[in-house]
This record gives structure tokens, C-alpha cells and sequence, in this order.
DNA sequence: TCAAAAGTGTTCTACTTACACCCATGC
DNA sequence: GCATGGGTGTAAGTAGAACACTTTTGA
């Protein structure tokens, strides 16, 4: 914020990035758009695009999931990752890009945006590999998944990959799958139904293909879980991206 | 990073602005500097700057970090916080900033910036009360409070506040400092001697005014907690900004 | 009656909490 | 000695892990 009139102030573009996860098919996976022109042309990256004169970032994101998917924001969770800023990520100048996170089920497979790319849900694993995607996306996208994995311990986010109504089931495949590990059934229902304000019971039931039906829950408010739901013990990892 | 040849691309200004924490006095104390120049003409700020061509964000925050307070950041902890994007935020234009959060032990008192500012520690309550900040620096040292907070729980930044030796009682003020509420000496001492890599025994000892002399430790690498330090139960707070 | 998934109970262990108590030093 | 802070021990309560067991449905 402040004021050193003889510094050489960098031009900059700013754009934002969206990395969209949603649970398909039991994996977690990520909407990414097939690149219309240079650089990178026909490689994928994340959706995104150019921030407007009389928006905030957070608009800006929001315009850009409901161009990429068609969803209106109100029912899924989104926030802002982390500004992306190294001199040459982008090979066309100074562009800066806030990466957010946006989380959501049952959400539609993208028709083509609008300047006809195409745009693909693809597994978070795969997307991840190889050199697949353009820019600095995949460092962005690794970042992601960490803060998905991370805020699934500490809060009730994990309702946000349900649709409205879901079973107990449901919202322990979330966690299986976005942390890749079984959970154990009984210790699963017991912490969540206990930690208030994550479920609201509906007194509905779904009755499966086979075997004992199963209440229907409602996502409660999001907020902070108390006590966490922690993955179990890695060691030491570090938390967070530190600079010095 | 996309693609919208006929959006209304922003011109941007960027900045860097920096919390940067320490305790003094057994408060937790933030450096503000005194404007300059309009706009907030006189009003108290967080220290930043612009971001210059070919640097990142974190080198801009890291020579800001210098600039300020003579810091050369190898001995503290640097990590960007959020960018904040209000179209309104800044009245000559539009300008987004990405702040940062830094937290560092015995930091000098600063010396006039390079535009002649003054700066000054000030207890991080007093800074939050009454429109004391320019802009919307009020709400970015609030998130960094919370950030501090939060990241004392799940890592062993804490020990970021501390000299090159420091006891185990040093360690937990800092806790207190931040949080704000007393903690238990006994139960505090079992639960980060434990914490395997928090502290590294020197083998030296304190001699304090009174009392038995206390055990000399170096802060061990920074990491995470596990299992985490949890404040006392709260209820229920948001954790991060969400959008929608 | 059987398979399958939902849901409950039980035991063991580990950690938190609260607090009593001992230790090492200066005065 | 005694005051002061450093440091250890311990018992009660709580939460997680593992897993046996019961319930409810369709076939």
C-alpha cells in the first residue's frame, strides 16, 4: 500500500484461477479447459480468466465457475487459495493469478465455454502428472489438494461434495476418497453425528440396492470442527507455504 | 490465466503489505508506519510497497521485510497471508495487495523508512481500535491475528517469537501472548518437550533473577504439530474467508 | 434364510486436565 | 531458612482405534 515513487513498478496482469474439485466415481477430480491458442495450445489448464475494472477477486471467481460450469456459487464453497507471482510463469508478460478453491457436487459436466474450449473433469491424480498442464497449474493444483485435504480435518467442508440430501456413507466416501484412505464405518458416524451443527437430521431414509436403509442428513452451516477429524499420523509435513 | 480477448481487463496496481508480529513487552505487538502522503495523510498503515518487474511476491514482501525494519528474513517467518481486491480499497486506484505475515523475535525498534516515515510497535488491540488503519488494513491485521493464531496450534511457528535460546517458559508467554489466556506450566512443558523437533536441548541453562535456572533450548525446524496444540474450545468460528 | 449395508457397544490405549508436590537457586 | 520460578508425578476424564455384534431391508 504504500508509496516509493521511484521504484519501477511492475506492469501486471491479473487473472484468477479456479481449481474446481468434485467427487465423480468415487475419485476426486478437477475441471480443466483444453487451450485454444499459445502458449500451450491444446495443452490443459485451469479455467480462469482476467480480473475486471469494478470487480473483486472473489467476484471474479465467482463469474468465472458460473461461465465454466454454469453453477451460481450459492451451493458450493468457494475461497481464495493463494497469488501465484513468479516473473516468468507466464511467457506472454507479468500476469499474477489468484488461485482459488471452489468445492461442489452433483455439478454438471461443462459445456463449451465461451470461446469454445473444451473443458473436461479429470481425475486429480492423473491431472497431476507427467507435465499435463500449462503454466505453473500443476503447483497451483498440488496446493489445492493439500488445502481440501487439510480443511476437511478442521471444518464441515466435506458436505459441500454432497448433494442436498446424503447419507452417512456418503460423507465418509468424501473423506476416503479426497484422503485416500479407508476410514473405520462405526468410528466415522460416531465423530460426525456427535460434532454439532455438521449434520441436520432429516428423518428421511434411502433405501440402497441392498441392505438397511440409511438416514438422510442435510449439510449443517460450515464451520471449524472441534475436535478435528485428523488423517492419520504422517510425520512431519510442513503446513502451508513459507518464504524465508 | 485465460483467454478473454474482449473482457475489460483491470489495470492493476499491485502491492505487497506486511503484518509482521512480535512480542514485546508480553504483548503482541505489530510495526505500523505513519503515512506520508494522502490519501490517510498522517494515519497509521501497514508497512508495504509495490511490486517491482521481476520479482515475486515473496521476494517483494521479503525486501519490504528489510527495508522496514533491517530484517534480513533468514531468522523469521514469512508467509503470504491472502490478497485483498476491493475495487474501493484504495481511492486513487485500483490497487490489490497481497499481504503478508511475518512474525520475528527481538526486532529492532525501526529506524526511518526510505520516505522518511516513522514507524512504530504497537500493541496489536490497540492497532484494531477506533479506524486507527489506512485502508483496509484493519481487516488484514485481523485475519493475520487469526492466522497467528491458528498456526500456533498446528505448527511450531511459536517459536519464530523467540531468541536464538529460550526457555520453555519464554515459549509458552508466547502462547499466551497470542492467545490471550493463560496456560497450565506443567501440562504446557510435558506437551512440546514431546513434540518430537520442537525444541533442541543445548544443554545450557538460564539464570533468572529468582528462582531455579531454567534449560536453554534452540528452535528446532519449523513443522507441524501432531497431534495439534488446540486452543480451548471456542465453539464455533469460521475458519478462512469464504466467498459465497 | 441369507447377503449386505446401517448402526451400536465394548475394550484398550493415548492424550488432556487439574493439581499436588519436589528441585534449585538467590537472598 | 524462605520465596520464586523450574520441573516431575499422578489420578480422573475424554477421545480415538479396533472390532465384535445387532438391526433392517431386499431377494
Amino acid at each position: 500500500m504504500t508509496h516509493d515513487p521511484d521504484s519501477d513498478r511492475a506492469a501486471v496482469s491479473v487473472t484468477v484461477d479456479l481449481v474446481i474439485f468434485t467427487v465423480r466415481d468415487d475419485e476426486l477430480q478437477v475441471l480443466l479447459v483444453e487451450r485454444g491458442k499459445a502458449p500451450y495450445l491444446g495443452q490443459l489448464a485451469l479455467p480462469g480468466g482476467h480480473l475486471r475494472g469494478k470487480e473483486t477477486l472473489d467476484d471474479a471467481a465467482l463469474r468465472e465457475l458460473k461461465e465454466e460450469t454454469g453453477v451460481d456459487g450459492a451451493h458450493l464453497h468457494l475461497e481464495q487459495l493463494r497469488t501465484y507471482s513468479d516473473p516468468q510463469r507466464d511467457p506472454r508478460g507479468r500476469v499474477i493469478t489468484a488461485a482459488y478453491l471452489a468445492l461442489g457436487s452433483n455439478l454438471p459436466v461443462p459445456v463449451a465455454g465461451t470461446d469454445a474450449r473444451e473443458a473436461y473433469w479429470m481425475p486429480v491424480g492423473t491431472a497431476l502428472h507427467d507435465h499435463m498442464l500449462a503454466f505453473d497449474h500443476a503447483s497451483i493444483l498440488g496446493d489445492a489438494l493439500e488445502r481440501a485435504r487439510s480443511k476437511l480435518e478442521y471444518t464441515t467442508v466435506a458436505t459441500a461434495f454432497c448433494r442436498e440430501l446424503f447419507t452417512v456413507t456418503d460423507l465418509r466416501r468424501v473423506y476416503e476418497v479426497i484422503w485416500g484412505s479407508a476410514l473405520d464405518p462405526s468410528n466415522f458416524r460416531r465423530k460426525i453425528t456427535r460434532a454439532d451443527g455438521f449434520l441436520e437430521p432429516t428423518g428421511q431414509r434411502r433405501i440402497p440396492a441392498t441392505g438397511r436403509p440409511a438416514s438422510l442428513y442435510r449439510k449443517g452451516p460450515p464451520h471449524l470442527l472441534m475436535p478435528p477429524f485428523l488423517r492419520s499420523y504422517n510425520g512431519t509435513l510442513e503446513q502451508g507455504a513459507q518464504v524465508a
